[in-house]
DNA sequence: CTGTTAGCGCTTTCAT
DNA sequence: ATGAAAGCGCTAACAG
């Protein structure tokens, strides 16, 4: 290996290895740190020989342009961020999370860009966003009266918010939490039910009115009462983490605090696979004794024993438009002040968890009158 | 906002905002660059009221230091890569990628590290490699035979291998895989089931010996065939892919075909949960008539019905321990040239998808002999 | 068609 | 305690 300039180091082992540069390059075929880079990126505006003589050279030094450098002169990352207050250990856990990911994640791919995904650093997000190299976020699980919304506002990246309403300028992706919760509610009216038990899914700040999707949700039960002339009262309503373990033991806390409900209804798939894992704990048949309606449609609803009842909405759909949203955003940079929102539909998935009380419930239910 | 720069941009509405860079904070705080950089990195070099008038200017302008920028001087991105051969889609959809995931980003969170997904690009590792912002990778999926190892190792970027041996210089991680099989074998063997069917996870590559994965669960299943003086016919293999769908479309073929095995031996869970529902549609009762054992123990393991007897593995410390030796190679970079491996523990779960074959079974065994 | 050169925005050494 | 200036490695406008 002749040639090899004084200033570079002589590999023997493996270690020491220095990073070859454009520069070594350049030297080493005897052109301009230029033609290296144009022998990679514009090969058109070499001579057919020189491009290719040039890459032979890089190839054989194991030349690999510094992505770092090649993100700071083009000005751009090719790298989009997902958003999340929650820690990434929760996130990963929820399979609500993964169907997201899973349609964020094939579009990005698709058009050659990265995948990073951002936390709270040091319980802040402002700080992490301030970290992440990417060209724009996707935002998920941030209420509209989340804190840290603002940080992200001043940040000046582009943004897409999924499940809250997007501010001027910006983009936004929901569903129709309010519409799927009503005929959640109204199936469950129509089976007869009365006594309810709602699981809602705890609220990372409290909500006053129907903010965030948890309010969109229990106004659309809310309004399913009220249409049929009754009301949920707030006592029926209690929090529980989108999580099995949450579900179950909200359930099971429910039930020992002496509520008998005929029914549960869960914002969210996991929780409810947790009631029907306490109802089991308990002895209590599904649906023979309980009624169960789940939220999202996850693909676990299959699976479980009964397949639960569920307000279907396109979860990986959702992630798909919420990249193609900011990969569009990315390409005409805040081109009008209008704010795009998308909203997607909702749907009840009637399956198994859910009959009309037992002849005994009733009567218990006439008795208590 | 006297004394703006004629340079500057006049922000009138929301669009035309040009960054704020450190030399515009410079300017406006009557200092030096360098001075803005001490005031957020190294605070005691600068008086403290220095320090804290120009971090009130910075913030006043809203200021927030380039991160590519950053991490060019730095030279490090402080950032880690999970590296997968499969698509995006296909990895999130996958719950035990979902929980590996989860401890590795719970490591790397702590530490302050960012997480990127690293896939292949226009089919190619390495070229999604060479893209890619990260001080080390975390290889999964990577049979020790995947065409583009090479291209990893040679990278010469810090790496650790998940369920391929290390290579000589850098670190791996592996879990008995032999051993959980055999295990399983056993147990099914000693319920006295002989006629059992593998579902082998499906090979990115042809195995010759017992190479991977799949190869060193399937070498477990046969040591314990042999231990019995028995053997598993190479015919009672069958590749399947590690989804649910996967797992009952292999199954139902192999029934269709006449195979009528009284157990089957899953190299995930998921594909167990897919022969579950396979049999549930048969109408075949499990495990009355039909015996099953996974792989993995994921959390959904504990939801199917029955609950799946299977083999564990610590999928999350896997993750956690890949993460934790990533950074500590990061900080030692190749200090000797030993690998260093980790093998973790497998154990049998047993739960309730496996009981001793039915006596007709038994019969019909004995019938066809 | 090819080479020179000036950034990209920040960090950090070295002189003041 | 503070500032000037030299990189980090690459891209692309601009000469030749």
């Amino acid at each position: 290996m002749p040639g090899v300039p004084g200033q570079e180091e002589l590999v023997v082992g493996e270690a020491t290895e220095q990073r070859v540069r454009i520069a070594d390059v350049a030297r080493e075929a005897g052109v301009s740190k230029a033609a290296v880079s144009f022998a990679f990126n514009q090969p058109d505006r070499l001579s057919a020989g020189t491009a290719a003589r040039i890459r032979d050279v890089a190839d054989r030094m194991g030349y690999r342009p510094h992505p770092v450098a090649r993100m700071l002169s083009a000005g751009q990352t090719s790298t989009i961020g997902i958003l999340s207050p929650q820690a990434l250990g929760a996130v990963f856990a929820n399979p609500f999370f993964a169907l997201f990911a899973e349609g964020v994640a094939s579009v990005t791919e698709e058009r050659g860009f990265g995948l990073l995904f951002i936390s709270p650093f040091h319980g802040s997000l402002a700080t992490a966003l301030d970290r992440a190299t990417v060209d724009g976020v996707v935002a998920i699980g941030l209420d509209e009266r989340h804190p840290e919304l603002d940080a992200l506002r001043r940040g000046g990246l582009p943004t897409v918010v999924v499940d809250a309403p997007a501010w001027p300028g910006h983009r936004a992706i929901l569903v129709d939490d309010e519409g799927g919760a009503r005929e959640a509610a109204s199936h469950l009216l129509g089976l007869g039910h009365r006594e309810v038990l709602v699981l809602a899914v705890q609220p990372a700040i409290d909500e006053s009115g129907d903010q965030g999707v948890s309010g969109r949700r229990l106004a659309g039960y809310r309004a399913a009462f009220e249409a049929a002339g009754l009301s949920l009262p707030g006592s029926a309503v209690v929090d529980a983490p989108a999580t099995i373990e949450g579900g179950e033991s909200a359930f099971l806390q429910a039930w020992t605090s002496g509520a008998r409900p005929s029914a549960v209804m869960c914002m969210s798939d996991a929780a409810a696979a947790g009631v029907l894992a306490g109802a089991r704990r308990l002895g209590v048949r599904v649906p023979e004794e309980l009624s169960i309606v789940g939220f999202d449609d996850l693909p676990l609803t299959r699976f479980t024993d009964p397949p639960l009842t569920t307000v279907h909405q396109p979860v990986r759909r959702k992630g798909e438009a919420a990249a193609r949203m900011l990969l569009e955003a990315l390409r005409r940079p805040s081109g009008d002040d209008q704010d795009h929102t998308l909203v997607l539909e909702t749907r009840l998935m009637v399956r198994r968890s859910t009959a009309a009380p037992s002849g005994d419930r009733c009567q218990e239910v006439v008795v208590a009158r």
